[in-house]
DNA sequence: GTTACATGTAATCATCATAGTTACAGCATC
DNA sequence: GATGCTGTAACTATGATGATTACATGTAAC
């Protein structure tokens, strides 16, 4: 199991908008650069554009970022493309025996655990703003 | 995306095999409780035994413990069922375009951040076991 | 030793999410 | 109106999951 790369590839389209600012980026673009469709490409910055992370009009060529790069969480993203719905990173088995002690308790005694670990692995996403990955970038690519 | 029951039902199958010491706990007794095939609930042992949490013995009915109830954490448990491989809780596109600058830096870039957020996530589960499973479900049942 | 029953495991199947792709309607700009 | 982009629907291939059947192998009781 893997968390889809929408997430990955709606942090590079965002990545990418912000570093291409004075030209065009437009999905054929970004398609180039992800190396993927264009349809598909436009699939995520629909969910991106729902979100409410980018500004795009029907008919004319190009994204813009609507909010400033650090105040866009990769927990923004994560959400956004919707990889992980909330409280259901893990699956619990359903319908264990309720006949049985183990089966009655088992996923009250399991869920708060598992949303635990949730949590925590967002947290770290929360901490993280798109700022944070251009400086990243730049600072990679200077050495 | 969700990370597979397997997880859950490794839990269930080896908290019973705990609360029914006294008797034996056989695949089909697991398959009851657990509400699923007695194959499938073999196939998960199978990955439980590999890992040396329980001792099986081919032909013999029962299955029991390896080790104490709090030496097994919930990521011993997670890591034998392999619901999520090291480093990869997280999927990456492949292939990025190496001519744009972006597209050359993505991976790198992101691929500690996810590291983190895995990590994190895990660290929780290494700091949960059976015991505290089976102390919480006792809890739950007495009130 | 044969019967009964358990584990171990291969093979098959339905279902679902993902990622890729084509096609086309709707809209803006020139 | 021609061009080119966005927005989507539709379809496909692929792979994981969970369920299930079937059977080989092994143990123990009789």
């Amino acid at each position: 199991m893997s968390i889809s790369s929408r997430f990955a590839v709606g942090i590079h389209i965002l990545t990418l908008i912000e570093v291409n600012q004075d030209g065009v980026t437009s999905s054929n673009f970004l398609a180039g650069s992800v190396n993927t469709n264009p349809a598909l490409i436009r699939k995520i910055m629909a969910m991106l554009k729902k979100a409410d992370l980018i500004e795009v009009t029907p008919g004319v060529a190009g994204a813009k970022l609507a909010k400033n790069l650090n105040e866009i969480s990769l927990y923004d993203v994560y959400r956004a493309v919707s990889v992980v719905e909330e409280n259901e990173l893990f699956s619990i088995h359903d319908n264990p025996n309720p006949a049985c002690p183990v089966g009655q308790q088992i996923q009250a005694t399991i869920e708060p655990i598992f949303i635990h670990a949730q949590s925590a692995m967002e947290s770290v996403l929360k901490q993280v703003t798109l700022a944070d990955v251009v400086n990243d970038m730049a600072n990679n690519s200077s050495t």
